[in-house]
DNA sequence: CCGCGATCCTGGGGGC
DNA sequence: TGCCCCCAGGATCGCG
């Protein structure tokens, strides 16, 4: 679920929280979400003050004054939920824990923040602050499509001489970091790109435009708060509604909203790619 | 290098 | 109501 403006869109939110907060307790109510807890895990994060809250990718960073960062993936179902945030002398009181809320972080401000996740295919990991870019999840890592380095020669080098489709190119972490299902084939349609195409074989032009509108799409969906399909909440259960500017995705049969054709649904490594044939080559 | 399918999980929706 | 099958925003792995 969670593609990078939803991880931005978690990021902001929990922000006030982590940057400058200590985090009194923490709880895994289980060993593991899709991988194993690391050693020590509560005991690495009790008493810590966070210095900084990151998003790398679809990751969430949060360096620690231990020299540490707390590495978090929401995987396909993740949700942060922040709760008894105080208000003068009141403070929410504490509910039961719900079904699938895996983790628990207790601020010394008295806010909690609470990771649920039911498919767990989110994870979690600690690793030394100053080694992260060396660490195996951030170390094949593609350039960061909002970052400065982004724009058309950082795209036309990653899709150089690729012949696999433009839609599985654009969905490879390694090339670019942070696209998911549902902005490749926006972006795709924004630019009117094929995603059927292959990858390396577009031309200066369509590389510019792509890179424009991979931007431009990622930062409207940010504005809007990200997408929710069935689990995205910001983190004050508030829902993303970028959805509902969805052009293509999720649309098979409704008419393209630039040429009026149909929008088609059509299968990709194993997943959907919606997109108009007539207006995208 | 490449595409594909399976895999890790739970839950929602549609068809019957 | 209920059951069964398919599908889902991610990411990795092994296979041919």
């Amino acid at each position: 679920m969670p593609e990078l403006p939803e991880v931005e869109t978690v990021r902001r939110g929990l922000a006030p929280t982590f940057v400058g907060g200590t985090i009194a307790s923490a709880e895994a109510r289980r060993p593991d979400l899709r991988f194993p807890f690391p050693a020590r895990f509560v005991a690495r994060l009790t008493g810590r003050r966070v210095a900084d809250l990151r998003r790398r990718a679809k990751y969430l960073l949060a360096d620690l004054d231990s020299g540490e960062t707390l590495i978090m993936h929401l995987g396909m179902s993740g949700s942060f939920r922040v709760e008894g945030a105080p208000v003068g002398e009141f403070y929410h009181p504490r509910g039961q824990p719900g079904t699938h809320d895996h983790v628990e972080f207790a601020f010394a401000s008295g806010v909690r923040v609470v990771y649920n996740d039911p498919r767990r295919f989110g994870f979690m990991d600690i690793a030394e602050t100053a080694k992260l870019e060396a660490h195996p999840l951030f170390a094949g890592l593609g350039v960061e499509p909002l970052g400065p380095e982004f724009g058309p020669g950082a795209l036309a080098s990653v899709l150089e001489g690729v012949r696999a489709p433009l839609k599985a190119a654009l969905l490879d972490q390694r090339r670019i970091a942070g696209l998911g299902n549902i902005y490749v084939c926006e972006a795709m349609h924004a630019a009117r790109l094929s995603p059927l195409r292959a990858a390396g074989s577009l031309k200066p032009a369509e590389t510019r435009r792509l890179a424009q509108e991979i931007r431009r799409v990622l930062e409207a969906a940010i504005e809007a708060g990200g997408s929710t399909l069935r689990d995205h909440r910001q983190t004050d259960g508030t829902l993303g509604y970028f959805q509902h500017a969805f052009a293509v995705y999720d649309r098979e049969g409704a008419a393209c909203g630039h040429c009026g054709a149909l929008i088609l649904r059509a299968v990709q490594s194993g997943r959907s790619t919606f997109y108009c044939a007539a207006c995208q080559k």
